[in-house]
DNA sequence: GCGACAG
DNA sequence: ATCTTGTCGC
């Protein structure tokens, strides 16, 4: 996906107050500054959630697992010097091989609030995602989408913004409550806001502790899952994950020092 | 008011 | 997320 077509996309979503012109390059990574229009304050950023949330897709199965690409991202942060890089890793779905690997370095956007963790990431995850030639086809991402207070999390954030398939695996449950699933892999329960399923506790590996898996944009929950369990053959996390965290450490040691 | 709280 | 040694095990 070219950047060009990363901003129409913005535009045509409606969302055209999020410029990308501070993207530029250098040195074999892409160096993004923060938009200027990006919310500064909390009370800001809950309101853009509030405005973009009715624009999440939920009725569409996505794409079937194991055909066809999927592409992990994740950023690591150095708050000492206010930098975050971001990575985006492709792999063929059938195989689990790369395909492509993209990064992009920027400054750090927003705080670490819980509840707004996309503010403070997907800037960057966009323009390494902005980098790469491929089309991302499914995006996996770190943290949640609608098992989120507002319904709006991480994943979520990044399909509207990009109307890309994205699904959400996180590694804890949050504020959520689940009973705990089978001891095998495969087996899952419910992740609970109050009496609302928000997501799924799947485990990934016999006798591991379980994965929480949510929707995104455009997947349903049993294909997210179906996804998660398909990318995660040999360890807890997905293989997307696991390429994706590591591209991002060494895009910002090689930025950094 | 206090604690908890994706990454 | 990040700070961090050793250690158990394949």
């Amino acid at each position: 996906m070219r950047l060009e077509q990363l901003v129409d996309a913005l535009d045509r979503g409606g969302v055209g107050q999020l410029k990308y012109e501070h993207v530029c390059k250098a040195i074999g990574v892409t160096i993004t500054g923060t938009p200027a229009d990006w919310p500064r304050d909390e009370e800001r950023a809950r309101a853009l959630q509030d405005e973009l949330r009715t624009r999440v897709v939920v009725d569409e199965p996505g794409p079937p697992p194991g055909s066809g690409l999927v592409t992990g991202v994740d950023v690591a942060y150095d708050d000492e010097r206010d930098v975050v890089a971001a990575a985006a890793v492709v792999l063929d779905a059938a195989t689990l091989e790369v395909v492509e690997e993209a990064t992009a370095v920027g400054r750090v956007a927003f705080p670490y609030v819980p509840g707004l963790l996309a503010f403070r990431e997907i800037p960057t995850v966009l323009a390494a995602l902005g980098e790469l030639t491929s089309g991302p086809g499914l995006v996996v991402c770190d943290g949640y989408g609608l098992a989120h207070p507002r319904r709006f999390g991480l994943a979520a954030h990044l399909g509207v913004l990009t109307g890309l398939p994205v699904v959400g695996v996180a590694k804890n449950p949050f504020t959520f409550t689940y009973e705990q699933p089978g001891p095998r892999r495969g087996d899952s329960s419910s992740l609970l806001d109050g009496g609302e399923e928000v997501g799924r506790a799947l485990r990934t590996q016999d006798g591991v502790k379980p994965v929480f898996v949510s929707v995104g944009h455009r997947v349903s929950l049993s294909n997210a899952c179906a996804h998660t369990l398909r990318l995660s053959p040999g360890f807890r996390l997905p293989e997307t994950t696991r390429r994706a965290d590591a591209l991002c450490r060494k895009a910002l040691r090689e930025a950094t020092g």
